[in-house]
RNA sequence: GCCGAAGUGGUGAAAUAGGUAGACGCAGUGGACUCAAAAUCCACCGAGUGCAAGCUCAUGCCGGUUCGAGUCCGGCCUUCGGCACCA
């Protein structure tokens, strides 16, 4: 007989299906675990990334369904996007074929995998069920003051032709075809997402997340606490506002920078006297690629303005220049220059002759002007600053902050990094952004009841140097839905970034065709009780699903504040130590080794090979292993006597042979580890080797016709409990095995194993003995002896007895059940 | 520069509250079965030293705390990841 997984596999499917095992009840009294794993591009058949997340997924959701809750575990595909257009670009067809035709592959494949999805909630992002909502949403997030248009200077992928967020460029690069990214001035529709910035710092709402990615968000979001600071214009209404974190350093401003795209510098430029070596400064600068310009080794340039501004706290005079190492969109895009307490200040005043200014002093020992060689840019003493002279500087902060809030010239303020998210992509495969530009009414959102703003199909694909939208006249060409007049389109497609940070709530009632989803619904499933999903995503999907579901929470479609209560990063699937790729040509097809090894071999091997956040390094020889594994577990069952079968007993006796009473122990302490592990840590490698380390210790029992009644007892639950254990790793076999010892349920619906602590108390235990910390000999003592007896069972062991020869003993120390230590 | 994670045999990795370092697996070595191979089963498997019992060394490096440190503390080194002319 052989161990057929194919012919197995198949036929728990069908079974599983049959009877809907997979299907989660809305709104059911069950306690609810909701499981989800990132969904994938349908841009191709699955990889091993897809099935290393699904099997960490899918242990998690059947252990919890082994646990009797009402899991769900749905699957979707963002099939909107680059990744989808170019694949039907490569195969000369239209993404709307390719894309259900690549769903269809990976559904199969998922099936095969057997994993334990709800099929009846798939959804794509492309299908116009789904992203008629994404439309509805933009709207409501546009009614709400949420989105607005600008023209900006934006990254640009020639490549990919479209523009990209700033989350989405990586070293200068397009984080997904690596093409250089250069700058476009281009009209933009934005998302406010800097109005949840606070928010999205606050983890407190999620109950697990690796520090890791809470630190890369806080990163990102780049909170800095400072003052903002107004220097009135000379001569002048006007004032430049300007933030700093350093309010301390204030008496010693010496210049003013400007970046060349501040709005003064612009209105200033307009003067027909303008000097022509200004203008053509400015020019330059904004020409410059606003990347190199924020590198922090691009020379500092920059010119005077002929301006000048004045101090607040002392009216001195200070020059207004305009540089390139400003940017206009961090702080209030103006910076207070103060030479002597910054480096970057610093280097441009040495090199312009601008005057500097002591203004702080080291708090040991004085710091000469003329001697420095860099700017002191430490905590001091303040020195020269009026009647704050004397004062620590993390003290001075404070005081002239109050003091310029008292005259109105200045505020305690904070400022953020994160950017609003640009969400205009010029690109075909994208969901619609739901408005109309008319001439006379400007920006006209398309009425709900004209929504989905079907996606044209009859649009030719492929490399072009426009929007293909652009071409399509019979829909771009439309009346204004409010006053009916001729009008055009908005071509820009949204993101797919938008469709996957609200898809985890649209699961929970998919075939809504009233709204997103029925707000009841959604609340009884949200949050994600667990989300598993690659770290790639830290700084975007992650944080931008924060924000939708911030936002869908303030306007009450939800009530939780987290979409994701759990979220695990898992590893990535190595292949000679680097990522699979197919450039790299060291990619491995999962579908070869579920044909060669099944299923469950492939699902025990990603587990097995190393903790769920770590990478996994691909191993054939490893995969051989799981198999191995598996296969002694099917001939063992095939082996097993009757009377081992069937019915799990309950045993208590205590005239057990030893190797009986082991055995008993490890039933009982598998069972113990394993629960404590989906519990505490997840960390699915150990659990699987607890598993074999109990099938070895079974195994090793040749002789059971001789076994007594009660070990008969012991024996059969050591065997029983092996496919309620396996279950959520080998699903396939696990049902196999519990059907050869004559179940006719699913393994599921037994319910969770527990152990008897009762079991786990051992008659005699193993002592360690040291002496000054070197272990020098064992012994076997009853579990009940007192320490003193211990000692002396400690002692008479014959090492440890020769090393205390002529030895004064400081000191005994007894760790119960562990170890006797002796200090001599 | 700032923030985060990690460094353990030939190899993937264990060690859950400071208590036998290397569980479990892979590779390897020897053996059984076989005409042979594969598969399977049994045994060994960190380094050094010893006939052996044993002893010594060993978790990136250097110190410290402790009867006892992979684990705690201080200081370094290396690697990976995030942020960075951010005022």
């Amino acid at each position: 007989m052989e161990y057929n997984f194919t012919e197995i596999e198949k036929k728990w499917q069908k079974k599983w299906a049959e009877a809907g095992v997979f299907n989660a009840e809305n709104n059911s009294k069950k306690p609810k675990y909701y499981v989800l794993s990132m969904f994938p591009y349908p841009s191709g058949p699955l990889h091993m990334g897809h099935a290393s997340n699904y099997s960490i997924g899918d242990a998690i959701t059947r252990y919890k369904m082994q646990q009797g809750y009402n899991v769900l575990q749905p699957i979707g595909y963002d099939s909107f996007g680059m990744p989808a257009e170019n694949f039907a670009i490569l195969n000369n067809s239209h993404p709307s074929i390719t894309t259900e035709n690549n769903i269809k592959i990976m559904r199969e494949q998922f099936q095969m995998l057997g994993i334990a999805i709800d099929w009846s909630r798939e959804l794509a992002t492309s299908r116009s069920n789904y992203y008629h909502w994404g439309q509805w949403l933009f709207k409501k997030l546009y009614e709400n003051g949420l989105v607005y248009r600008k023209s900006s200077w934006v990254n640009w992928c020639d490549e990919c032709q479209t523009v990209l967020a700033n989350e989405q460029v990586e070293d200068n690069k397009c984080w997904r075809c690596d093409s250089e990214v250069r700058q476009k001035d281009l009209v933009q529709w934005f998302f406010r997402i800097t109005k949840y910035a606070e928010e999205l710092l606050d983890f407190s709402k999620v109950i697990d997340w690796p520090e890791r990615v809470k630190a890369m968000q806080t990163n990102w979001i780049g909170k800095s606490h400072g003052t903002e600071v107004d220097f009135p214009l000379e001569n002048s209404e006007k004032v430049i506002k300007v933030f700093t974190t350093r309010p301390d350093t204030l008496f010693g401003v010496t210049f003013m920078a400007l970046p060349p795209e501040h709005p003064l510098v612009t209105q200033w430029l307009t003067d027909p006297a303008v000097k022509p070596d200004l203008a053509s400064f400015c020019q330059k600068v904004i020409n410059e690629d606003k990347i190199a310009r924020s590198s922090a080794d691009t020379t500092k340039e920059g010119i005077f303005s002929g301006h000048y501004c004045l101090n607040p706290v002392n009216g001195d005079r200070v020059q207004v220049w305009i540089t390139n190492y400003v940017l206009m969109d961090y702080g209030t895009g103006a910076v207070m220059a103060v030479p002597a307490h910054d480096q970057r200040d610093f280097e441009f005043a040495k090199k312009y002759q601008i005057d500097m200014k002591l203004v702080i002093n080291k708090p040991d020992s004085d710091l000469v002007l003329a001697e420095m060689t860099q700017a002191y840019t430490e905590e001091g003493v303040l020195v020269n600053s009026g009647e704050f002279s004397g004062l620590p500087s993390e003290q001075s902060k404070e005081k002239i902050t109050s003091w310029l809030a008292e005259k109105s010239m200045g505020n305690k303020t904070v400022t953020y990094r994160l950017r609003d998210w640009g969400i205009s992509r010029q690109r075909y495969w994208g969901n619609p952004i739901p408005v109309v530009h008319c001439e006379k009414c400007g920006i006209v959102l398309v009425p709900d009841a004209d929504l989905p703003v079907q996606l044209p199909m009859n649009v030719q694909v492929g490399k072009t140097t426009q929007n293909p939208l652009l071409s399509v006249d019979d829909w771009v060409n439309t009346p204004c839905p409010k006053c009916g007049a001729p009008a055009r389109r908005e071509t820009d497609t949204m993101d797919t970034f938008v469709d996957s940070s609200w898809y985890f709530a649209r699961y929970t009632d998919p075939q809504n065709d009233k709204a997103p989803f029925d707000i009841n619904t959604a609340n009884y499933w949200l949050p994600v009780d667990q989300y598993i999903g690659g770290i790639e995503h830290a700084c975007m999907h992650l944080m931008y699903a924060r924000f939708f579901h911030k936002f869908m929470r303030d306007i009450k479609l939800v009530s939780s504040d987290e979409p994701f209560a759990r979220l695990l990063t898992q590893g990535m699937v190595l292949k000679d130590g680097y990522k699979m790729s197919k450039s790299k040509g060291n990619t491995v097809d999962p579908q070869e080794f579920i044909d060669r090894y099944g299923a469950d071999t492939i699902r025990v091997f990603v587990l097995f090979a190393s903790p769920p956040e770590k990478d996994v390094e691909w191993s054939d020889d490893g995969v051989k292993g799981a198999f191995r594994f598996l296969n002694r577990l099917w001939v063992f069952f095939q082996n097993l006597p009757t009377e081992f079968k069937k019915q799990l007993p309950t045993n208590s006796a205590d005239t057990l042979q030893p190797a009986i009473k082991d055995l008993r122990y490890s039933t009982h302490y598998t069972i113990k580890f394993i629960k404590e592990d989906y519990e505490q840590r997840m960390q699915f490698n150990t659990n699987i080797a607890a598993l074999m380390e109990h099938f070895n210790l079974l195994f090793s029992i040749k002789d059971t016709q001789n076994l007594n009644t009660s070990e008969k007892d012991v024996y059969r639950q050591a065997c029983l409990i092996l496919p309620i254990l396996l279950y959520p790793y080998a699903p396939h076999l696990a049902e196999e095995l519990w059907e050869i010892c004559g179940h006719t349920s699913f393994v599921h619906e037994f319910g969770e194993l527990d152990y008897d602590p009762k079991f786990l108390q051992k008659d005699e235990v193993t002592y360690v003995v040291q002496i000054n910390g070197k272990i020098r000999g064992k012994v076997e003592v009853s579990a009940d002896a007192t320490d003193d007896a211990v000692k002396q069972a400690a002692m008479q062991i014959d090492n440890v007895a020769k090393s205390l020869e002529g030895q004064t003993i400081k000191k005994i120390i007894v760790v119960k059940g562990k170890l006797v230590s002796i200090v001599i």
